[in-house]
RNA sequence: GGGCAGUUAGCUCAGUUGGUAGAGCACCGCCUUCACACGGCGGGGGUCACAGGUUCAAGUCCUGUACUGCCCACCA
């Protein structure tokens, strides 16, 4: 660490960044001891794919977390955050499929052993990128700790994990319809398929009935897969049709017969209220096959081609049949019409390739069985912020379908389950068995497929700790004490986390879920390279320093609502990380010398008094904020009490005390600017950690009662503790009198266009003596922000007639104009103020004329409101007097111009 | 078809328990005041989507409507 201690003009993000994330990854900082005290709080970090890089939304996501971390580490708790990458298979596999077709292969020329071992160089070079990048956001994680889905001993946490399941009857093998990825050539969960709207057409074809007597049209959307047919179904009520049930209808082209058959799951209302039922080529078919035990035909493979049971076009591709049989059907005269219409077509989450509903062998999770619990975990053992998300939480639980788990690619977890080349038998295990559990036979053969990524990251909360060993970290950090991500993931990931921790821990992996918003932009589109409007985090932090981007992500992650992000937004924030800087500047300029301690609670001066006060408002007030997840309401009071009050006011009211010869005056504010702006520092690390620390740590070392917070470096600094003795609503209140009076002469002088740097004299008339001589004690900071060149408070002054006047409280603030300014304009002035307030007073009098208002709203308010009322009429009166002596002054003409 | 959000100042958004509508940016005016022009001071600007209802009192609670966005779903 440097030694500096002199703050450059401007802040510099760049240098001082490196420099705190080398320091904090050097000492490991953030590498708890689990040994040590205070209570566990713990996050894992949702794992970003290996080959990724970091987008806005991991910015978004890690800037939540880490905001969490530091607080609690500010907390005193102990406080570990895994950090670590996803394998991806898919994702993953395609990238470096991508890689290979560059160079002229694919991934069947070179084998899976090499493929695979392609892949793990592929992650060596490119997989540290997205850790970089977790780093440059200043992200406290533990990097002793740190995890790849695919290590040793996740993988066996993974093979364990099926085992388990196996035997439980939890996890079964069977042919079933699934969703077929024809380009990633692998099946794929229900939830990796997204539904699209399309344009496609809705041909209607006539069936002829087998026996001659007549046909019947049949509506569908892909002709290519009438070759599958093996029923037709109708509605059992539908009177159209009542008389054809049980008869049989042929399948055009083909000529095959089969039947025709009722069940209420056909809408009568849609195309013709004849459905043709492809078992093998439709989920719903599917069901009705097993429903009505049709015969299952596969007329398209699993390369998108005719098979041979699609007769007369065997061998096309499918795109290519259906242009053949609408054809042929149109020659036979039996195409009834074409339209066109919009439906829903599934696409490949990976790669947006139309999926292809497909009967195959495959590997599933009972995810029916395991849902319930799931269910029951919430709102009771876990909840989910914000709360609206439990209905769709709810929903998705009770609606599940077991879980595909079996994938045709070669980058993952292999299935640990082997078949026996001699008698066919399956035997599951964590280790490659040397023979067949069933016959003892040898050589078995080893299942092809891989596991669906989202199976190891289902175990993540756990696997990461060390399970199933008993570690020190699942005893001490388990379960999780809040996970952060994107409702996007909610099912893919967040729900089976749940089931697995629930089933293999007994308890559920996280107390909360937060759910934060998807980054848009600025337009309120989703980013996406395609469209061109990313915004890059990485490019964001070098432009405007990593802080600004945090800062900028914080202040707008209100609960439950996407983020319109854009630049200028981030170019704002970067302001406001140089007010801090600019401010602890001028701090320094007058800490070089520690000041001695002063006591808080005896500490006089009106100002000192209500700073602290303040202070003690926004640190529990940030505090409760980051503890509900209002991340937004956190960086709003810091922000606002950093610039609005400690910056506008308090270092503008103790410039005075700075310079004076009094030197227990001067060391009062020294101290107190101190102590304001060190517990600042604490209050906004969590959001800006680099700028905070660098100007701590140039900070000379505290007074003697602040040794503890000037010790240490401030990322481990505690949360600075309530000081309820600085809580002052008395201070709080002449505080306001003192700025209103600033407020209005400031307001005056714009007003009647006279420069703000011009001194001018100032008579007040308080309102009693109590207002007299808080005015009077106070008067070198009005003489001081007033810039006046002389100040009376006087309970009997008189006006003089040509003067700008206004109220603050009771108190007539009268500004002698001496005639450079025009008449006209302080009487248009005035009136406008007449205006304002003659429109308060009338709101306040017909709420307090309404007799049931009085004698149904609760005494405090009504009380309240009379105060209010009480207070307006005063000061109007008072405007209204000022006013009139002003009238006549402007009649008199008598006003002798006289200059400064 | 079902569900969930959203609709507040020109723009982007806050607005915890109902009790005088806020911020940032943009805009207008003034100011090179010894931390900051990435600044200071002051100012203009809103019938809180629409229609009902509850209440002494509604941006806030309830019902409905419209539009926008998202999610789920087996109209082939």
């Amino acid at each position: 660490m440097t030694d500096q201690k002199a703050l450059a003009k401007g802040y510099e993000p760049k240098n001082v960044e490196a420099k705190w994330r080398k320091h904090w990854e050097e000492t490991n900082l953030f590498t708890p001891d689990a040994n040590a005290p205070g209570e566990a709080f713990s996050i894992v970090i949702p794992p970003p794919n290996v080959t990724g890089a970091l987008h806005i939304g991991h910015a978004l996501n890690l800037t939540l977390i880490d905001v969490l971390c530091r607080h609690a580490r500010q907390k005193g708790k102990n406080t570990l955050w895994i950090p670590g990458t996803d394998h991806a298979g898919i994702a993953t596999q395609n990238v470096v499929e991508r890689a290979l077709a560059a160079e002229g292969k694919n991934r069947r020329e070179l084998g899976r052993e090499a493929f695979v071992e392609r892949v793990w160089a592929w992650r060596e070079d490119y997989g540290h990128r997205i850790l970089d990048q977790i780093r440059a956001l200043g992200a406290s994680v533990d990097w002793t700790r740190l995890r790849f889905t695919m290590d040793d001993g996740l993988s066996a946490a993974v093979r364990k994990v099926f085992v388990r399941l196996y035997n439980e009857g939890l996890i079964y093998k069977g042919k079933y319809i699934i969703n077929w990825c024809s380009r990633c050539h692998t099946a794929l969960a229900d939830d990796e398929v997204e539904h699209e709207q399309q344009k496609g057409r809705l041909w209607r074809v006539r069936y002829h009935l087998a026996d001659g007597s007549g046909s019947i049209a049949v509506a569908t959307t892909r002709p290519e897969t009438i070759p599958g047919d093996t029923a037709v179904c109708v509605h059992p009520e539908d009177a159209r049709y009542a008389a054809l049930i049980g008869k049989s209808a042929l399948v055009p082209v083909l000529g095959r017969s089969v039947p025709i058959i009722a069940d209420a799951y056909v809408d009568r209302e849609f195309g013709t209220g004849a459905l043709k039922v492809t078992p093998c080529h439709d989920h719903n078919d599917w069901a009705l096959g097993n429903k009505h035990h049709l015969e299952f035909i596969q007329v398209i493979d699993e390369n998108g081609l005719m098979t041979h049971d699609a007769g007369p076009y065997a061998g096309l591709s499918k795109e290519l049949c259906r242009e053949k049989i609408v054809a042929d059907i149109a020659a036979a005269g039996d195409m009834l019409s074409v339209e066109n219409m919009e439906h829903a077509v599934g696409h490949c989450y990976r790669c947006r390739t139309a999926v292809e509903p497909h009967v195959s062998t495959q590997w599933f999770v009972a995810a029916t069985k395991l849902a319930p619990a799931a269910r029951d975990a919430t709102p009771a053992l876990t909840q989910i912020y914000p709360e609206s998300w439990i209905k769709t939480w709810n929903h998705w639980l009770d609606n599940i379908r077991d879980w595909c788990i079996s994938r045709q690619i070669w980058w993952g977890h292999r299935i640990p389950a082997w078949t026996c080349p001699a008698c066919g038998a399956l035997t599951v295990a964590e280790e490659s068995p040397a023979a067949c559990s069933s016959c003892g036979a040898g050589g078995l053969a080893q299942d092809e497929d891989v596991l669906d990524t989202w199976f190891s990251s289902a175990l993540w909360p756990f696997s990461t700790m060390g399970w199933p060993e008993k570690t020190t970290e699942l005893a001490r950090w388990y379960p999780t004490s809040v996970l952060v991500t994107g409702f996007d993931i909610l099912f893919f990931w967040v729900a089976r986390m749940m089931m697995m921790g629930l089933h293999f821990m007994g308890k559920p992996p996280f107390r909360h879920v937060y759910l934060h918003a998807l980054v848009r932009d600025a337009a309120g589109r989703k980013m996406s390279k395609s469209t061109g409007n990313v915004i890059d985090p990485l490019a964001m932090t070098e432009k405007y320093g990593c802080d600004a981007l945090r800062f900028t992500l914080t202040a707008f992650a209100a609960m439950g609502r996407d983020i319109r992000l854009s630049e200028e937004r981030i170019e704002g924030y970067r302001h406001f990380v140089n007010k801090l800087w600019n401010a602890a500047r001028f701090a320094m300029m007058h800490l070089a010398a520690g000041p001695e301690p002063v006591n808080p609670r005896t500490v006089q001066g009106l100002h000192h008094q209500w700073i602290l006060h303040r202070l003690e408002a926004v640190k529990s007030g940030m505090d409760q904020a980051f503890e509900e997840y209002r991340f937004n309401d956190a960086a709003q009071s810091g922000y606002k009490f950093l610039w609005n009050e400690f910056c506008d006011w308090y270092l503008e009211l103790i410039k005075p005390d700075l310079q004076s010869d009094d030197a227990p005056r001067a060391n009062t504010a020294r101290h107190v600017l101190q102590l304001a702006l060190r517990e600042v520092l604490v209050l906004l690390h969590p959001i800006m950690p680099f700028v905070t620390a660098e100007i701590w740590q140039a900070l000379p070392s505290g007074a003697a009662d602040m040794a503890d917070m000037a010790a240490a470096e401030l990322a481990v600094m505690p949360w600075p503790p309530a000081r309820p003795c600085c809580v002052r609503e008395t201070a709080a209140q002449h505080m306001e009198m003192i700025q209103e009076v600033i407020v209005a002469v400031r307001t005056m002088k714009a007003e009647l266009g006279i420069n703000p740097s011009q001194k001018v004299s100032l008579l007040l008339r308080p309102a009693g003596a109590a207002q007299a001589a808080l005015l009077e004690e106070n008067r070198e900071m009005i003489m001081t922000l007033a810039r006046l060149e002389s100040l009376s408070a006087d309970e009997d002054t008189t006006a003089p007639k040509a003067s700008a006047s206004s109220v603050a409280q009771g108190c007539q603030i009268i500004m002698p104009i001496r005639g450079a300014v025009d008449l006209a304009s302080e009487l248009a002035r005035l009136d406008k103020e007449l205006a304002k307030m003659e429109k308060d007073v009338a709101a306040v009098n017909k709420k307090l004329c309404n007799e049931s208002f009085v004698s149904r709203a609760p005494a405090d308010v009504v009380a309240s409101e009379q105060k209010r009322a009480a207070r307006l009429l005063d000061a109007k009166a008072k405007l209204l007097a000022l006013k009139e002596r002003f009238t006549q002054a402007s009649a008199d003409e008598e006003i002798s111009p006289f200059h400064v």
